[in-house]
RNA sequence: GCCGAAGUGGCGGAAUUGGUAGACGCGCUGGACUCAAAAUCCAGUGUCAGCAAUGAUGUAGGGGUUCGAUUCCCCUCUUCGGUACCA
């Protein structure tokens, strides 16, 4: 029979298909296991194949845990809000729904396509309204809850709201925004407006005017993660800090919990180090100076108070609110020039300067409260108004931005801390000895440190505080393709959360989604769906990409469920994600604000476990090489003339080149760098006027092209391995693959290439040995074409060479090593061949063994053994131990690096022997002096016993 | 700058806990089959010397611990990823 993998995928896929072999159960006697794919943004480009590699590796590990009887949760589903489609529509008018919807289905054809073992019943999408109802409860439950520091909890807001009416605000230790101390009797008294204003600094789903990402091309607000460069990583537009009310939740709630609970879970330990980084705790003191002439305070936040008789200076940020009040006026136009100076600068123009010291004296001081000294207060952007207090005591001498300062304004710098007994020691390290600093000389920075600390809770003019780097997260967006918040105001402009009941509040229907230039959503626009009954209007802004994502898993549990997100009862079932599978481009954003919402959940008594995600895995991307071409210009007298602004960039000193633009080449994969004909590079290369008579350089070697003159401008060509990606042309379609070499041979194939979590690049050379072993594999069970499996019984020699592959298999799935099990199935097929080896007793159990990575070819040859049920329900083999036993081990004595001769040594010498391992000096000495031992106890590979 | 990961043949990569470095695959060389090609099969393949047996050398570079180091420790270099004035 011939191998047809197009037949028998084809076969397979419309009966797995039509019995539902995947469907998983919410009712099984059965131990569970959840693997949990990152599901994907269905994107008009389609999967490319990276996507697949982490998918493959999830289906590996969810088939073999199956067959070994888990009730596995396997389920996939679509991130289909957010910009790209909203762009697509704003180009097209297409409406987002319908070109997310034809995404959704190339995906799942894609998806099925590679045998992936999904239960599609399960499939979520985060655009669905039964989904984003959901998402809309969830914020509805984050608005009426606050966080109790001390309980460590989410509680209502009725219970705060009690607490102020009977006790006021002073003794409620709260996650909170800054708010005016009140008593009962004022809480009484409040208006609902101003009740309503200070709640909102205790909700964890509050509004707040706030210096926000403004992105004006795309007209909305961004989060922090969605910039890169300075710029939106979609599309790479210019992005300027601009003042807006927006809605934020309160991740910082959860900040030490977040922290500490990395303990319990199973990530890399450079996922928890980049997690714990973003969160950046740090341990310090907020300190008050008092103000000369003023009756404010200027509160600041150091972690080195220990340094306070070294402040030389305060430096506070430009957007301080303090600013206005304290510039004297001989100051107070320089100070608004300096102030014109930092609105005016984007924040790609702050990242690319960073080294530029920058600032501006306000003319007052601050008094330092130990020796009363005047200390000049100055503005700097290097002080961000977000962080601490937005205020800094300036140590020039153990600090280097304050050093740089310092410097620049000619600001004193005193010694404070003496060094040299720390050779070696730096600013950042807590070493040396305090001098200059009256009651604190002669201390040990860190004793000093805790000194300050306690002196300055004594005197009340300061209390230790921890800080966190990580900010709360804004969560409006003012576009139209995402979930509306279930939120309206009244005509006083009291915000009130729609009745549970009216969810979900659906998304309504638009013609123009353009953004407004107002800064407004495009919802704004339904004048009939905004305004509402007694002057009651709607939130316009919709909610961030991250919305949907943040709680997605647990949907998957109880999809259908009309009346919760997920029964109380799934949930007991399924708990959490034992594995969950995804690049590490989440590491911050995604895995932070799901953990968060997972334990918000959790505190509310919604979800049964801390933490949703037991183990982490990070697959490494699939690179493409692009082909790029370049134009480089010599510096000649700082006079460059630009192509295309765009397009130059500082390449070096010496010279400039533009940033490298993708060649179009339509190419087939696999092939590499190609020798194209000059006719095919003059054409692409007129595709850009620029480019027209230069200079080339093809590859390796300098291709001069007859019909082109040279000129200064010189164009290059080179590769680049780079991200898989539409605009650089280098997107492989797995289902071109597919096509070629079949499922099994690809799902194989992107395990082989190397280590899981590895980045590398798509290389297609290597395919033909992968298809090799399944032609191979499927020509084991046939001979002149017929069938041929001997019943005969298995000699020791076959089943060790089954067990011992069996055995090093499944360590390899368990510690995620795929692309080592593909070669133990070369392995274990090259020895079966040269025993000659067709009997039924290993056939059997190999195929199972196979199942998991080559799903189509072991059901068809499972099923040519003669079993009637799916593969993917049978058992997974085990390893039996006594054929893993060596009965004898050859091993070479190596004496001072030099091999001294071979032997056969029995294997099976006593554990207890390794007592003896201390003779081995004594063996080594007598080996040199030419005396050979009589024998030699190796076990596992190790020297364990010596007789001489 | 700071944090993290890595560096092994012509290439992708193995070596699970310190124990024969280079498994497995690609590529290459030779052979079988064929009129021929493809496919398939067999043999060889780190480098240097040698007809060979064999010897020397070898895991980015330098040093250390050890009978023994790709693996552990210190220093240097390179590449990739994250982050960006966080007081």
């Amino acid at each position: 029979m011939e191998f047809n993998s197009a037949a028998i995928e084809k076969k397979w896929r419309s009966s797995w298909d039509k019995n539902h072999i995947y469907k998983v159960s919410n009712v099984s006697s059965k131990p569970k296991f959840y693997v949990l794919d990152m599901f994907p943004y269905p994107s008009g480009a389609g999967l490319h194949v990276g996507h697949p590699l982490g998918y493959i590796a999830s289906d590996i590990f969810s088939r073999y845990k199956r067959m070994q009887g888990f009730e596995v949760l396997h389920p996939m589903g679509f991130d289909s809000f957010g910009l790209p489609a909203e762009q697509y529509a704003i180009q097209t008018g297409i409406h987002p729904a319908i070109s997310t919807d034809d995404n959704m289905k190339r995906y799942r054809s894609q998806l099925d396509n590679i045998g992936l073992s999904f239960d599609w019943d399960r499939q979520v999408s985060t655009s669905d309204p039964s989904f984003y109802k959901w998402t809309q409860w969830i914020f509805i439950q984050l608005f009426h809850h606050w966080y109790d520091l001390d309980k460590s909890i989410a509680r209502p807001i009725i219970d705060l709201e009690n607490i102020f009416s009977k006790e006021g605000n002073s003794k409620v230790n709260a996650s909170h925004s800054s708010v005016a101390n009140f008593t009962a009797l004022d809480w009484n008294t409040y208006s609902q407006k101003i009740r309503s204003d200070i709640l909102m600094n205790y909700r964890l789903a509050y509004r707040k005017e706030a210096f926000v990402n403004w992105c004006e091309a795309l007209g909305t607000v961004l989060a922090n993660d969605e910039i890169k460069d300075g710029v939106s990583e979609r599309g790479g537009h210019p992005v300027e800090k601009k003042p807006m009310t927006q809605w934020f939740l309160r991740i910082t709630a959860y900040a030490e919990r977040l922290l500490n609970d990395l303990q319990d879970v199973d990530y890399t330990e450079s996922m928890k180090i980049m997690q714990s980084n973003w969160i950046g705790k740090s341990i310090g003191a907020q300190v008050f100076f008092n103000i000369e002439g003023h009756t404010d305070q200027l509160e600041i936040y150091t972690t080195r108070a220990d340094t306070i008789f070294g402040a030389t200076f305060m430096v506070i940020a430009p957007e301080h609110d303090l600013v206005k009040q304290i510039t004297i006026e001989g100051q107070r136009n320089a100070i608004d020039d300096y102030l014109k100076y930092v609105g005016s600068r984007s924040e790609r123009d702050r990242m690319a300067e960073v080294k530029e010291v920058s600032g501006e004296f306000t003319g007052a001081y601050a008094i330092n409260p130990f020796n009363n000294q005047k200390i000049p207060i100055w503005i700097a952007e290097y002080v961000l108004k977000d962080y601490g207090t937005g205020a800094i005591m300036a140590v020039p001498a153990d600090d280097a931005r304050d050093h740089a300062f310092a410097k620049k304004f000619n600001l004193p710098i005193v010694e404070i801390i003496d060094k040299s007994m720390y050779a070696g020691a730096t600013i950042e390290d807590k070493l040396g000895k305090m001098i200059n600093s009256d009651f604190l000389d002669g201390m040990e920075v860190l004793a000093a440190i805790d000194l300050m600390n306690d002196r300055l809770e004594q005197m009340s003019i300061g209390k230790k505080q921890v800080n966190f780097k990580m900010r709360d997260a804004n969560y409006s967006r003012q576009r139209y393709w995402g979930e509306p918040f279930p939120v309206i105001y009244s005509p006083e402009g009291i915000p009130e959360t729609i009745s549970e009941k009216e969810l979900p509040l659906l998304l309504p229907d638009l013609d123009d989604f353009k953004p407004t230039t107002n800064g407004k959503a495009p919802l704004s626009k339904l004048q009939d769906w905004v305004n509402l009954p007694d002057g009651y209007t709607r939130e316009t802004d919709t909610m961030p990409g991250f919305a949907g994502s943040s709680w997605y898993f647990l949907r998957y549990m109880d999809p259908n469920n009309e009346t919760e997100f997920a029964g109380k009862k799934a949930i007991q079932y399924w708990q959490d994600v034992d594995l969950y599978v995804g690049g590490t481009e989440h590491a911050v954003g995604h895995l932070l604000y799901s953990r968060f919402w997972h334990k918000f959940l959790f505190d509310l008594g919604y979800t049964v476990t801390k933490e949703p995600y037991k183990r982490l895995l990070n697959q490494g991307m699939i690179q493409g090489v692009a082909e790029m071409m370049f134009m480089r210009k010599e510096k000649q007298d700082d006079k460059i003339v630009f192509i295309s602004k765009e397009f130059i960039k500082d390449y070096s000193e010496h010279e400039y080149i533009s940033i490298p633009i993708p060649i179009k080449i339509v190419r087939d994969y696999g092939t590499s760098l190609p020798y194209l004909d000059k006719s095919g590079i003059i054409e692409m290369f007129q595709a850009f006027p620029a480019y027209v008579g230069s200079l080339f350089q093809i590859g390796r070697g300098i291709v001069n092209i007859d019909s082109f003159n040279e000129r200064d401008d010189k164009v290059y060509t080179k590769s680049e391995i780079s991200k898989m990606s539409k605009s650089l042309y280098n997107v492989i379609n797995p289902d071109a693959v597919v096509e070629e070499y079949g499922a099994d041979c690809f799902r194989l194939f992107e395990m082989f290439l190397g280590p899981f979590e590895q980045s590398k690049p798509w290389d297609t050379r290597s395919i033909d040995g992968v298809g090799k072993f399944v032609r191979r594999l499927w020509a084991t069970f046939f001979t002149n074409g017929e069938l041929s499996v001997s019943n005969e019984p298995a000699t020791a020699e076959e089943l060790k060479v089954l067990h011992k592959g069996i055995k090093r298999i499944t360590d390899d799935i368990e510690r995620f090593s795929f692309n080592t099990c593909v070669s133990q199935f070369m392995i274990i097929l090259n020895e079966l061949k040269s025993l000659n080896c067709t009997k039924r007793e290993i056939l059997d159990p190999l195929v199972r063994l196979v199942a998991p990575f080559a799903p189509f070819i072991s059901e068809e040859l499972w099923e040519l053994l003669g079993h009637s049920e799916s593969i993917h329900h049978a058992s997974y083999p085990k390893a039996i131990a006594e054929y893993l036993i060596e009965s004898s081990i050859t091993y070479p004595i190596c004496v001072n690096g030099k091999k001294r001769g071979t032997s056969e040594y029995p294997a099976d010498a006593d554990p207890k022997a390794l007592e003896e391992m201390t003779m081995q000096l004594d063996f080594v000495q007598k080996w040199l002096e030419g005396k050979a031992p009589k024998k030699v106890i190796v076990v596992q590979g190790k020297m364990i016993n010596i007789v001489m």
